[in-house]
DNA sequence: AGTTCCATGTCGCGG
DNA sequence: CCGCGACGTGGAACT
């Protein structure tokens, strides 16, 4: 990883066109080649970025970045005040818990947690539109769709009501009822979904992982 | 902006738990007190962070970074290869140029660029579930809701649909229709648009903005 | 402060 | 490679 700290003036021109006036910033290079300008401020996101790949060309007064979609970023080097390079090596990468593919992980395995006599037909059912996270069969027979997501929000209830809309047209498994479950559901995502007889339910993340070895509760 | 090479582990407990195994990456520091650690590819996002407003805790083996809301990113440093701080100033900013604001401009500007004979009513139409882009009358005196993304996907039909809905209630204005715009349109949005009557138009950017001072070219 | 919506979103997965 | 959906989305604008 290369890092300069420079007097700089900058350009991007592709997807908009985006003009940084003179003044020092951080220019970090990866080593695949990807180019990031940072401010002394503003979170992560750098102020003009040229992700890999890309070709760099290095000039006398500053470098062109340009990928093959025909994107450009150009950086004017008034002055540099630190140019330093560092080996960091291969990262062997990030491990996540407590996301939406966890939390699918632990319904599919125990759905009665939504509903008793709920039992699993498929997990990301496949349909034309999209998958359907949980494909589910009710206590009376009837099939049930569920979409889960971290936070509920009104997207997701469209989501499910097209796919709703989609499964209801298949004569072996209409008619299809909706669930939507998340860890925390928004008040108009809530309204909409029950005016369109969609069933929600927030569930308790915790409480869930609590079950996900229910064996071990035997003893 | 002080910026500290190192072998590191680092732990993220809060919206999910994250753990990073030990490895040489870069810390930035902001002077907001943000906190980035980058590993060398990966485009510009971190592989964990924290947003400002945060409390450092500089200590012996590490640093423990921690938020108002509970959130906490763990460093533990094994190694530091470098450590320098640089004072960049204050950014004078980012001009932008090409985004959806933009296009809205122009097209309200010359309505007839989506069909002729329209005109506008009002830009921004203010409703009870947000702001409706453009609203138009066309040759034949019926009310058009424009709805204007850069890039056109399912959920800027879905946002339309919602303002028609709305719309369509208001006595004043039904039946109003809908048209879809955007630089590019995915299939799967113009199949929605057109199975829900929604009309949808895909406009060059350019030629556009080749109309921005149309008396340019009467001469 | 809370909500909505844009973004050069980025990222990962599956067809 | 494209399509699609999640994301610790982040960030800005507006109520």
């Amino acid at each position: 990883m290369r890092l300069v700290v420079a007097d700089c003036t900058v350009d991007y021109n592709g997807r908009l066109d985006a003009h940084l006036p003179r003044a020092v910033r951080l220019i970090m290079v990866k080593a695949d080649g990807c180019v990031a300008i940072h401010a002394d401020g503003g979170a992560y996101k750098p102020l003009n970025w040229m992700t890999a790949p890309n070709l760099i060309i290095e000039g006398d007064d500053g470098w062109v970045v340009s990928n093959p979609k025909g994107e450009t970023l150009t950086i004017t080097l008034h002055e540099i005040h630190s140019d330093t390079t560092h080996h960091l090596g291969e990262d062997p990468g990030l491990r996540k818990d407590g996301v939406e593919a966890h939390l699918q992980e632990l319904l599919a395995l125990d759905p009665e947690r939504l509903e008793p006599g709920m039992r699993l037909i498929r997990r990301e059912h496949p349909t034309d539109i999209g998958p359907v996270d949980l494909l589910c069969r009710d206590g009376e027979g009837r099939v049930v769709a569920i979409e889960i997501k971290r936070r509920g929000e009104i997207d997701g209830v469209e989501q499910l009501t097209r796919y709703l809309d989609f499964l209801n047209r298949q004569p072996d498994l209409t008619p299809v009822r909706g669930m939507f479950v998340a860890q925390e559901i928004k008040l108009q995502a809530k309204t909409l979904a029950s005016d369109r007889q969609i069933g929600w339910v927030e569930v308790d993340y915790d409480e869930l992982r609590g079950i996900e070895r229910p064996q071990q509760r035997l003893f």
